[in-house]
RNA sequence: GGCUCCGUCGUCUAGCGGUUAGGACGCCGCCCUCUCAAGGCGGAGGUCGCCGGUUCGAAUCCGGUCGGAGCUACCA
């Protein structure tokens, strides 16, 4: 209804140079990489089953046209002005375990924000740690993003790709020529490309006399600290003593080789540090608070927030959204952009997401990886759909949303503040109203690995696909996660061998004058009658037809039917099951109950 | 401890000075029905954390207070 208004936060003011950038940018790079994006939905995934998990679906193919909208006119214009940044933005998890859930919701926020704005959306792997980061976690992070459908415009680069300059940022990568599960696609990590870059960064600051070494180990500084979080002050950070080193002195001591780290000089004396967070509103932290941090460790290696500083100016990104544990970063990485001389990215920080308890949500919790609820039954875009609400609203009304519209109507403006408890009850039943609306063609590809599951078999799946797609509309509405279809379907693989249910033989078959036996002998007979086309309706009819003369409700002939049928009073509609089933099969269940319930 | 942020039905949220505080999940009831679901209809559930103030009028603005969360590393 409401025309989206997509006007682009844009920072106030910029600087000559970062303005030149842009418009460079806005020149060059993003009219190409949205052609490719365009043009290459990347449904060529593999199929299913053959992924290793067995369990990866398909991923839902990128939207194929986001072009065209109405504003591309004035997003040019807009683009022209030299207070102008091209939309860019990242999305960075550090490979150091599996996408969470609360990562896959900023990975949403930003894919959205990117779509809706005619942005770029990057992928940037933060591997600054080597210690933690891991390739085997890389690519569980990249198949978690494919499978929630989130296609990303440039990427995977691993921080230094862009920083060394032979930016992958001018080739966008298709997601089909992203890894795809088992080989790393992708080189090595670039750890000395990106130190290069990152001491190339640092010289820029300290010729800026932005930063100065620091001598004291950390075993003093751990001490200090301890020793100040007795005294009544508490810890206010590092107390400067390096600052005012001899800068002939800190020289010498550097050619000496002794081990130092490098810091930022926080001017002094500056006036709080406050900005307009896309989310939160103005933000402001007192400057006293900021103490020197460090910018590069003892073994030269960057620190988080100045790798995340280099990398984002790097790659020109626009808008940083965020978790909200990184509010507190923000005057420091702002810092660090003032003392560069670069005007800093529009922030955006999102609420986190909690578990039932209040606490922030977790393995505690149960699942909290995007893997984990693929593996239960989740449809990607159920996931998606839920995630973006959570957080966010399109008007308050609106509880199922296509990505695609999502695409199109998602803004920082409506993005909420407070902390959100994931409701899984809820996630369950959006899954269910999911199911029941990806229709049949979607089904059988989506739904192959519970069925092998449930008793299939592969060979049988290709050969006889009209008889999976018959189950559908049988399971359709009544599963709310992937994972029930080997329960509720197993009793259609049990050949001529019903497992019954005790409580249902008791309170179905053997209830007192419930005349269970002959009904099930009634039926039996229409059932074995040749003559009746082995089609629901007429079987259904035929057994219909035998309750009047006996003087029974069709309940009271159909109830012990389904029992011996499918072993379990509840089931997927009885005659539509029967149908699927061959009369022999269906006679012998018949027999084996009336055997084993009677004695027959 | 310090700094920052948050606070509307159980949960996700709408609301942006005047509404019977709206929607969704869940819950309860009824209808439909071969079971279970799905679907339809209806219902219960919120003194808008609390206290003051501004105003003819406050969930909406201001101050305070309480509660919760995040950060406070040579981790990200």
């Amino acid at each position: 209804m409401e025309p989206s208004s997509s006007s682009t936060p844009l920072t106030p003011t910029a600087p000559a140079a970062a303005g030149k950038l842009a418009s460079d940018q806005a020149a060059a790079g993003k009219p190409a990489s949205d052609q490719d994006s365009a043009d290459k939905p990347a449904s060529d995934q593999d199929s299913a089953g053959k992924l290793a998990s067995g369990l990866l679906s398909a991923a839902t193919p990128a939207s194929p046209s986001l072009q065209g909208s109405p504003g591309d006119g004035c997003d040019q214009e807009a683009l022209a002005s030299p207070m102008a940044r091209p939309v860019r933005v990242r999305f960075a998890p550090s490979p150091t375990g599996m996408l969470h859930i609360g990562g896959a919701r900023t990975a949403i926020y930003n894919w959205a924000f990117a779509r809706a704005n005619g942005g770029s959306f990057i992928l940037r792997i933060e591997d600054t740690d080597p210690e933690r980061s891991t390739e085997e976690n890389t690519q569980v992070i990249l198949r978690a993003l494919q499978w929630l459908g989130l296609d990303w415009d440039e990427g995977p680069s691993f921080a230094g790709d862009a920083l060394a300059g032979n930016a992958p940022a001018s080739e966008p990568t298709s997601q089909a020529a992203c890894p795809s599960a088992d080989k790393g696609a992708f080189g090595p990590y670039r750890q000395s490309l990106r130190t290069t870059r990152y001491t190339q960064t640092l010289e820029t600051l300290k010729a800026r006399g932005a930063a100065y070494p620091c001598f004291c180990s950390k075993d003093l500084l751990d001490a200090k600290r301890a020793a100040a979080e007795q005294a009544e002050g508490g810890y206010a950070g590092y107390d400067r003593s390096c600052r005012s080193l001899d800068p002939r002195e800190a020289a010498a001591r550097i050619a000496a080789g002794e081990p130092h780290v490098w810091r930022l000089k926080v001017p002094i004396g500056r006036p709080e540090i406050r900005f307009d967070d896309a989310v939160y509103g103005t933000v402001a932290f007192p400057a006293e608070v900021m103490d020197d941090m460090v910018l590069v460790r003892t073994d030269g290696s960057p620190t988080y927030n100045f790798a995340v500083v280099c990398d984002d100016a790097d790659m020109q990104i626009s808008h940083v959204i965020r978790g909200d544990d990184h509010l507190s970063n923000t005057p420091r990485q702002i810092l660090i952009y003032e003392a560069l001389g670069m005007e800093p990215p529009v922030f955006a920080h999102l609420s986190m997401i909690l578990g039932p308890d209040g606490k922030k949500l977790s393995k505690r919790h149960g699942a909290a990886s995007v893997e984990e609820y693929r593996d239960r039954g989740y449809l990607p875009d159920a996931l998606v759909n839920f995630l973006a609400l959570l957080g966010w609203s399109l008007d308050g009304e609106t509880t199922l949303i296509a990505r695609d519209e999502l695409a199109k109507q998602f803004s920082l403006e409506r993005v909420t503040k407070k902390d959100a408890v994931f409701d899984e009850v809820k996630l369950d039943w959006m899954n269910g109203a999911y199911i029941r609306a990806m229709g049949d063609s979607a089904w059988v590809g989506l739904a192959r690995p519970w069925l092998l599951a449930a008793g299939a078999q592969a060979l049988d799946l290709e050969r006889r696909p009209e008889w999976y797609h018959k189950l559908y509309p049988l399971l359709a509405e009544r599963l709310t996660r992937l994972d029930e279809i080997p329960d509720k379907l197993a009793y259609l693989f049990w050949g001529d061998r019903v497992a019954l249910d005790d409580e249902s033989v008791a309170s179905v078959l053997l209830k007192e004058g419930c005349r269970a036996e002959e009904a099930l002998l009634a039926c039996r007979e229409v059932l074995a009658d040749t003559g009746i086309p082995w089609e629901c309706e007429a079987l259904q009819e035929a057994c219909r037809a035998l309750a009047e003369p006996r003087g029974m409700k069709a309940k009271a002939l159909f109830q012990p039917l389904r029992v011996a049928v499918c072993g379990n009073k509840v089931s997927p509609p009885l005659f539509e099951s029967i149908e699927l089933l061959d009369r022999a099969d269906v006679l012998a269940r018949i027999d084996s109950t009336l055997h084993r319930a009677f004695g027959a």
